[in-house]
DNA sequence: TCTGGGGTCCTAGGACCC
DNA sequence: TCTGGGGTCCTAGGACCC
């Protein structure tokens, strides 16, 4: 959405050559291939679900989608419309092994490669005609697909233009498994073919007001002057759409990924309205992430909660520290005081949790971190190596193995407090009053830590 | 027929600083 | 005591995507 923007620099900017390659319902490809006798013999099949019987279709075969049944819509409605469909989990881990395998075979073949999502790939083949003997976009596009089939079996459909946006709606022309490339000078007349809301990043709240003005159709909101639309849909995204109508898009394809936020959240299979349960799964969920984040060499400065009521009202409350954190110690007693707040305000049965890291910074590990020895910001020394020893154990013997359950018992003030009583507050009944004082050590004060300073003060640079 | 899980980006108000 | 404006950070919420 957001244009690389010099505004006008993009009207005459020089023919490019943009592919984005899109991989054919993806998870049941790869449902197929991880068990070619049952997924992979099941014509009608349908990834998702989940066992919790709160599930969505994640993806489905196109014989299925002949019923009407598209991803996002709630398993028990698509098998209404299609009772005969095979339901089959997701195959996380293999999703992400294939995904990893396209992009590496896209790597080989195009210069520039970023991926949108785990089945989505922008090549940017500008300035390659000499290198490919000046072959035709839609030769290069159907040379890489045969490549991508041969090399990794799946199958990915290809579209090709001067444009990211156009590119895009290419390879849905181009779906199943072929190739369409929008000819160039031709831009103007391909958006004409679409209705708006067909615009990636047009979506149905925006929709609807093209609607109530009565645009539907990519040819009815041209003749709209670019000051009308500022007026009606602001500043940014005015602009944004005035030239997206008109196929201009300046975004540039960032090779590689900036990772921006970890999270994992669960919907229960039933509303839970314990507190202690929920905190229990909040200590998970916060271990998934800080994990996740140890992985990939990433601290964050900012946590936050996210809650579901059973009425699925959904509400969130962040809080950021002063210094990047990505130990449990860190992070839980910040998001346990938050998920304290979140229940305060609102007390429902939950339907969902959720936790997030933010803010990310790359590359703390033992450096800088080291430069507030004993202070309490950021993880402490102590903190890091319970970490990696969690992950090692969680490594060999799996997820649920380790859980310190000391971290449970620990508190941390209310972030939202300036200065905290002790057992002051009903804003945070897991914050005061349970102090565990057979759990201190000498040393740095771990409750004492990094969770506090809301006026931010402490921030680094 | 009740609505997943992983993300990104934008907006808007208030705090705070200069 | 009235009056500023700009910039940045923080937080909450919402739209959107696959």
């Amino acid at each position: 959405m957001t244009e690389a923007s010099t505004p006008s620099a993009s009207p005459t900017s020089p023919d490019r050559r943009i592919l984005l390659v899109d991989c054919d319902m993806f998870f049941v490809q790869v449902a197929r291939l991880e068990d070619p006798e049952g997924a992979g013999r099941e014509p009608l099949l349908l990834v998702g679900g989940s066992p919790t019987g709160r599930g969505v279709v994640t993806s489905a075969s196109y014989e299925v989608r002949k019923f009407g049944v598209r991803s996002g819509m709630p398993t028990a409605q698509a098998l209404r419309l299609c009772p005969d469909a095979k339901v089959v989990g997701v195959p996380r881990g293999s999703v992400s092994r294939y995904s990893k395998e396209v992009r590496r075979v896209l790597e080989d073949l195009s210069p520039v490669v970023q991926a949108a999502s785990v089945d989505e790939f922008y090549l940017d083949l500008t300035g390659t005609e000499r290198m490919f003997h000046g072959e035709s976009l839609e030769a290069s596009a159907w040379r890489i697909r045969e490549e991508v089939l041969e090399k990794t079996r799946i199958s990915v459909s290809i579209g090709g233009a001067t444009r990211k946006m156009l590119a895009k709606m290419a390879a849905g022309r181009a779906k199943p498994a072929g190739v369409f490339v929008v000819p160039e000078g031709g831009e103007q007349a391909f958006m004409c073919e679409f209705e708006l809301r067909h615009i990636p990043g047009v979506g149905p709240s925006l929709v609807r007001a093209l609607r109530d003005r009565g645009l539907v159709r990519v040819e009815d909101a041209l003749p709209v002057e670019e000051s009308f639309m500022v007026e009606w849909f602001g500043e940014s995204r005015g602009r944004w759409l005035y030239r997206k109508v008109r196929g201009l898009d300046s975004s540039r394809i960032v090779h590689g990924e900036v990772r921006k936020s970890v999270s994992s959240e669960r919907t229960f299979s039933r509303d839970i309205d314990d507190g202690e349960a929920l905190e229990a799964i909040l200590l998970k969920l916060t271990r998934s992430v800080t994990r996740t984040l140890r992985k990939r060499g990433f601290h964050g400065r900012t946590i936050t909660v996210k809650l579901r009521d059973n009425d699925f009202t959904t509400r969130q409350a962040s809080h950021s520290v002063p210094e990047p954190v990505n130990t449990d110690a860190s992070v839980f007693p910040v998001a346990r005081t938050l998920l304290g707040q979140l229940r305060d305000r609102r007390r429902r049965p939950a339907r969902l949790l959720g936790v997030g890291v933010s803010n990310l910074s790359e590359g703390f590990e033992g450096g800088q971190m080291g430069l507030f020895p004993g202070t309490d910001e950021g993880d402490s020394e102590r903190d890091r190596d319970l970490s990696r020893a969690v992950d090692s154990l969680s490594d060999r013997f799996g997820e649920d193995t380790v859980l310190p359950g000391r971290i449970l018992g620990r508190s941390v003030r209310d972030p939202s407090r300036p200065d905290p009583k002790p057992g002051s507050g009903p804003g945070a009944p897991s914050g005061t009053g349970d102090e565990s004082p057979s759990d201190s050590k000498p040393g740095p004060d771990p409750n004492s830590g990094p969770h506090s300073t809301p006026d931010g003060t402490g921030s680094p640079k």
